[in-house]
DNA sequence: TACTTTTACTAAACCGATTTAGTGTTCGTT
DNA sequence: AACGAACACTAAATCGGTTTAGTAAAAGTA
């Protein structure tokens, strides 16, 4: 394999001692008076034979492993891979690995790896969280381990975490909406325990109630698994019968199922509705007419996680016992507004 | 930390051995005469201090770690991020972590990957090479390490891989444009030393220069870091002077563009210009018109990576030595006809 | 010359598991 | 009563590094 050789066999090649060599090669040797010819010699042999560390039985003795883990709930969302991409090239920068891994929004997988990856030595550990496994949080904290929930977070305990405004965003799309004169704007969702879910219904909500009244009929809150099927049907009422003209979508995969409907149902964007929607992909720009988006800031969602992580994990080097206090970041999403919503 | 409690902490607490503990926790105390009380005691004792074994001293001894490595250009390309979801999920499956890391599309960072990698004791690697580590995957092949090149391998190196049939599928899409009776097809794609880029182009010039004479001024190769910028000129030369009534793309981010800049120079799809991409975005149904694509078997070609490495794996416990045969896969893609290339 | 320092190393413990090769009791059998 | 087998464990080596505490020999100093 890889190793095929150790730090012994360059000892005993070399009839020096494992010390001498370990020394020498971690650029000790000068430190620990190895004289100039010895340490040549090693490095010469070291060299020739390939020599790589086992990483394992290093990190054994020194108990660092300069990683840090990342859990989300799937990287085939562009959401959580870009995320996910900016949180390994922050980490790379300060000489750290990032071991990925999804839970697929499934809490007892979650909390499996949560355990593997701790017990496969991470230093800190970065989540985004199923927002249903309470207790290993709680577990994670009381023991002091470094983490930070990012996206989601558990707002009864007190941890890092870094989270956008969803309250806000969504907020402030239904009002601009409502600004431009759209009278009836719905909303649709899926149904959630995530509180960032919640949170933009309450957006929405606490928008629209100041204009319209029995606004409640015009949510839909579409399942998980079978919002796509669903989405004719939400969309036909809410367009025929509660007659909107303006409709924001919850999350970034609705409107891709949206779109679809509404094409079906030959309703015009945004002439006969004007839609919007809380988070991006990256083809929105393309979609004609192009959508109208909040788009959270994962780039700092991102490098906020890593530099709080980082603080934590040297805070801890030097207060081992005392209890920390939390960094919680929540971030602003971006407006960005296209034809979609009609100028 | 996680692992406040040891073996031998255990062991002590118990006044027992080490490998008494070591031999129950593992299932192995009955195996061993170990007897039941002793048993239970120990489980009550671990289960009670929540104990947890140290991955890295466990796979120091045990010499294997349950995990394979998978390096990919950038995990915020969907295609790849699609890809690595289903070796994570075929990996699982089998009892095995992934160790995420993406090249960024950077030789040496790759080669410091592979290395990194191995040094940490992965047991096989699967592979998206940059294509310019000739050295490096001729070191990985002689030294009998167990790798699988995905997407793009090293055509004069006998190694395992798992890629798609490029030629045929440009050659396919082509074809399709000619036989609509589209009379000058252009092709845009990347200036790449990659095969894939160059194998599709081949697909493409083999369709088209049975019907159109001086097909290679229907061909603009774009650079990497700049071709959104360089888009709405070729396009603007391929349609205004070059009369082309139809394109492909030779992949699924230039389509992005593509479609951008034909937006902007007021060209209609598919009235004016049919357009067909090879590699495909979650969102190419949304767009008006929707995108005929060449799909790549994504979920075929991570499984069979994952299978072909763990086939690997297992027959190197057999033979130790013997130069094991290759296992090369090409898969065809999947033709996907939509309205953009006008029915 | 005698004593201290410096030089150039090494032995051995340690990290936390796994595993081989025992060891001392107890039991059953003849 | 004596012997082998079964039982219930343990000591110690091992994986491949890092690190502390030494040691022997040479050089420097009073």
């Amino acid at each position: 394999m890889y190793n095929k050789i150790s730090l012994k066999d360059i000892a005993k090649e070399l009839n020096l001692s494992k010390t001498a060599v370990s020394l020498v090669l971690n650029n000790k040797g000068d430190a620990n008076n190895i004289s100039r010819p010895t340490q040549e010699r090693i490095y010469a042999y070291a060299k020739k034979k390939n020599y790589k560390p086992n990483e394992i039985a290093r990190w054994l003795s020194l108990g660092k492993t300069k990683t840090i883990g990342l859990i989300i709930p799937r990287i085939s969302d562009s959401f959580y891979a870009n995320i996910a991409s900016y949180i390994e090239r922050r980490a790379m920068e300060m000489g750290y690995t990032v071991f990925f891994s999804s839970s697929n929004e499934d809490p007892k997988k979650e909390a499996t790896l949560i355990q593997s990856m701790f017990s496969r030595q991470v230093e800190g550990l970065i989540i985004a969280s199923t927002q249903k496994n309470h207790a290993e949080i709680k577990y994670l904290k009381d023991n002091n381990l470094p983490f930070v929930l990012i996206d989601r977070h558990y707002p009864d305990i007190d941890t890092n975490f870094v989270v956008v405004n969803n309250y806000s965003g969504a907020n402030r799309i239904t009002k601009h909406l409502l600004k431009l004169a759209r009278k009836r704007v719905g909303f649709i969702t899926i149904k959630s325990d995530l509180k960032a879910m919640k949170e933009r219904l309450r957006g929405y909500v606490e928008a629209i109630e100041l204009h319209t009244e029995n606004h409640n009929e015009l949510v839909k809150s579409l399942d998980y698994e079978k919002f796509e099927s669903q989405m004719d049907e939400s969309l036909s009422d809410l367009i025929f019968f509660k007659k909107i003209d303006a409709l924001v979508f919850s999350t970034h995969f609705l409107v891709r199922a949206g779109i679809r409907s509404l094409k079906r149902l030959g309703i015009e964007i945004p002439a006969k509705v004007a839609i919007a929607s809380f988070s991006e992909l990256s083809e929105f720009d393309l979609v004609n007419p192009p959508i109208t988006v909040m788009r959270q800031p994962v780039k700092d969602i991102g490098n906020t996680a890593v530099d709080i992580l980082f603080s934590e994990l040297n805070e801890l080097k030097d207060v081992k016992t005392m209890e920390r206090t939390k960094k919680q970041r929540v971030l602003e999403p971006e407006f960005l507004i296209r034809k979609s919503c009609g100028s």
